[in-house]
DNA sequence: AACGTCGTCAACCGCCTGGCC
DNA sequence: GGGCCAGGCGGTTGACGACGT
């Protein structure tokens, strides 16, 4: 018999796109009940919809403080870095990108996912045929080579790696292998970093005005000092300032 | 204009967790 | 401790519009 009833009910329950009505009648209940006991709301309601619809409706959709419209470009990055730290962490994701959801977080994701994984296709493609594409490293050498002697790629990774205590490197921090970079002084700074920087300030480095999520923000600038005895490094920006 | 393909986004589903009794 | 329930989360699906042919 319950079943029977329960059946009863689930064949009433709306499914689908959601109407101008039925948000207009959550938002008011949620303005009167808050925004919990959504079982409770959709009863009150008269909503042919359950809790869990109406949960995702408001957070997705109605609430107040989203932020509607395209993910921006700093956005973008912050997604993508904090996609790199964290993998599928979609809400943890969104936490720290204020008006966005988390669905709109794995949505842009796996769109730029799949944008990716095709251009990798047509890089393979291409190095099958003995075509290639230069890489962010042959330019930083190339630069290095024909600008300055202090720098040389080739000899700032194998400081770098000390540095870390990896074996392999990379400019962008956030490609690091989890291993790698979990095994670093680093890691547990990042996190706090992260959480205590991800609200956009707006920072004075060498007296020019930056934003904390400008990427750029985020990578070290490495002071190299040199003797006769020794060789140190010590990078340095708000992110990689340890101590 | 008609059709097919692709990308985006809203919504649903199932599993998991935490709180309460 | 165990069952129940509400809510959270990530994966998946389907609708729809844009764009190309």
């Amino acid at each position: 018999m319950a079943s029977y009833r329960r059946n009863m009910e689930d064949e009433a329950l709306r499914k689908g796109t959601w109407l101008e009505e039925e948000d207009e009648l959550l938002v008011t209940f949620v303005t009167i009940f808050g925004e919990r006991r959504w079982d409770s709301i959709a009863k009150a309601s008269g909503l042919r919809r359950n809790g869990k619809s109406c949960r995702l409706r408001w957070l997705n959709y109605l609430r107040p403080d989203l932020k509607h419209g395209r993910i921006n470009a700093e956005e973008e990055q912050i997604i993508l870095h904090l996609h790199q730290c964290w993998g599928n962490k979609w809400s943890k994701i969104a936490r720290k990108l204020p008006g966005r959801t988390d669905n709109e977080v794995k949505n842009y994701c796996r769109s730029h996912q799949r944008k990716k994984a095709l251009a990798e296709e047509q890089e393979n493609l291409q190095t099958e045929r003995g075509i290639t594409t230069p890489t962010p490293q042959d330019f930083l050498t190339q630069e290095a080579d024909q600008s300055t002697k202090t720098w040389n790629f080739e000899y700032e990774s194998s400081v770098i790696e000390k540095k870390l205590g990896i074996s392999e490197v990379s400019t962008d921090i956030f490609t690091l292998s989890d291993s790698a970079f979990a095994s670093s002084q680093y890691e547990t700074h990042l996190t706090d970093w992260i959480s205590g920087n991800l609200d956009n300030q707006t920072v004075m480095i060498d007296g020019e005005e930056c934003s904390t999520l400008d990427p750029l923000f985020c990578y070290p600038t490495w002071n190299i000092s040199e003797n006769e005895n020794n060789v140190s490094a010590h990078c340095s920006g708000s992110l990689w300032d340890v101590d």
